[in-house]
DNA sequence: TGTATTCGATACACCGATGTATCGAAAGGG
DNA sequence: CCCTTTCGATACATCGGTGTATCGAATACA
C-alpha cells in the first residue's frame, strides 16, 4: 500500500527524532501565534520557525487547527499544575492575602500565553468540541481553587453573598478572565496583578473587615 | 489623472446610495464575522452576504481591517449609549439591584456582539491603534458607571476594600469581561446573567449585608 | 432634463498558501 | 553491521483570495 502518510493509525515503531520534531513545532507555533495571531499564521511560518519544512509538519499533524488544539493541551497542563502547587502550600488555615500574592504571579506570568489563550476562546467559542477542551481547563483550575477553600472552611470566613465555596472559585476565575481583557489591552502587567489580587482579595474577604 | 479609487480625499459628492452599500456592508459583515470569525472570513464572503460584488468593497474600505475596525465603532457607540441610558434611570440614591438587573440585560443581550467584540479584542491585543479605540469604549463604560456611583455617594454606601468610587467601576467591567468569557463558551445566557448579577452584587454591595 | 461625477460590476493578473507524491536520509531492530 | 521502517525535504499541481483597471449605470446638481 503506497500510503505515503499514514497519520490515521499509530505508526509500529515510534522514532525518538519524531518526538523531537513535533516539541519543536510546538514551541514555534506558540511564539508565531502569540506574535501575530492563530488567524494571521500560515503552516509555512510556524516551519520556518521551527527549521523544518512543511513536510514535518504533514508528517505530524493533518491541520493547523490540530496543532493548535495540541499546543492549547499541553500549556493548559502546565498552568494548572502551576496553580495547583501555589495552593497546596501552608497549613489548613488559609492565609488568603498570601495565596491571592501566589496565584496571582503564576496566571499573569507570561503575556504570550494570554495571547494565545485569548486566540484559543475566539476559536472555541464557534467549535462545540474545542470548546469542552477549555471548559476542562477552566474547570480544573476552578476545582484547585474550590478545594483549597473548602480546606480552609471554618478557618476563615467568605463573605455571605457569594454563597457556597464552588460559587466563589468561579467568582476567581471571572476576575482572572477580567483582569487578563485589561492586561492585553494596556500590557501593563504589574498593574494587572496589583488589580487583581485586590479584586480576588475583596471578594474571598469579608467586606466589613478594613484594608491594608 | 486616471486614479480609478480615490478614497485619500474626500469626493466632493456624497451619494445616497453610498450610505446605504456602506452600512449593508457592515450588517453583513458583523453577521458573517459572529458566524465565522474575523480571521477566517473572506472580503468575498462579505460582499456575497451583502449582495454586492467586491467592486462595492473596494470602493467603501481599502482593507478588511478597515472594514472591522468601523464595524466596532458603530456597534460601540450603541451600546455606550444604552449603558447609559439604563443607568440614568431613577434617582440620586441607586437602588443596586435594580440598577444591575437594568445593566445586566443591556450588556449580555446580544452573544453574536460578545463574539465579534471578542475578535476585536483578540485583533486589538496586536495593534496598538485598535487597542486604543476599544481602551476608549471600556473607558466610556466605566465612566457611565463611576459617574452613576459618584451621584449615589452618601445614599448608598460602598464596600470598604474597593476603595473609591473608580476601583469599583473598573470591578464591574472586569466582572463583565470575566462572565463573557464563560457566555461565550457555554453559551448559556440565562446563567451568565444570573451569574453577572450576582458577582456585581458581591462587589458593590456591602459583604456584611445578608443577600436575598 | 442634461450632464458631470460617482458608484459598483466585471474581468484580469498575481501571488501565497495548501496538500500530495516522491525520494533520499536517519533511526531502530535483529 | 545490515536491512527494514519511518521521517522529513523537495517538487509539483492547484485553488482561493487579493488588488487593480475598465466601463456601464446610477445619481446629484444646474
Amino acid at each position: 500500500m503506497p500510503m505515503s502518510m499514514p497519520l490515521g493509525d499509530t505508526p509500529r515503531r515510534v522514532t525518538r527524532r519524531r518526538v523531537a520534531t513535533r516539541a519543536r513545532l510546538l514551541d514555534a507555533a506558540f511564539t508565531v501565534f502569540a506574535a501575530k495571531g492563530f488567524g494571521r499564521v500560515s503552516i509555512e511560518e510556524i516551519c520556518d520557525a521551527a527549521g523544518y519544512s512543511r513536510g514535518a509538519f504533514y508528517s505530524n499533524f493533518a491541520t493547523l487547527d490540530e496543532l493548535f488544539f495540541a499546543l492549547y493541551q499541553d500549556r493548559a497542563d502546565v498552568i494548572a499544575a502551576q496553580v495547583a502547587e501555589a495552593l497546596a502550600q501552608d497549613g489548613p488555615g488559609l492565609d488568603v492575602p498570601a495565596a491571592v500574592d501566589r496565584v496571582t504571579e503564576v496566571l499573569l506570568l507570561d503575556v504570550d500565553w494570554l495571547l494565545v489563550k485569548t486566540d484559543f476562546l475566539v476559536h472555541a467559542a464557534r467549535d462545540p468540541d474545542v470548546a469542552r477542551a477549555l471548559l476542562d481547563h477552566r474547570a480544573r483550575l476552578r476545582e484547585a481553587v474550590a478545594d483549597r477553600l473548602f480546606r480552609a472552611r471554618g478557618h476563615t470566613e467568605l463573605p455571605a453573598v457569594l454563597g457556597d465555596v464552588d460559587s466563589a472559585a468561579h467568582a476567581v476565575v471571572a476576575a482572572y478572565d477580567g483582569v487578563t481583557t485589561q492586561l492585553l489591552l494596556d500590557k501593563d502587567v504589574e498593574a494587572a496583578r496589583a488589580w487583581l489580587k485586590q479584586l480576588l482579595t475583596a471578594l474571598l474577604t469579608d467586606g466589613s473587615r478594613t484594608p491594608v
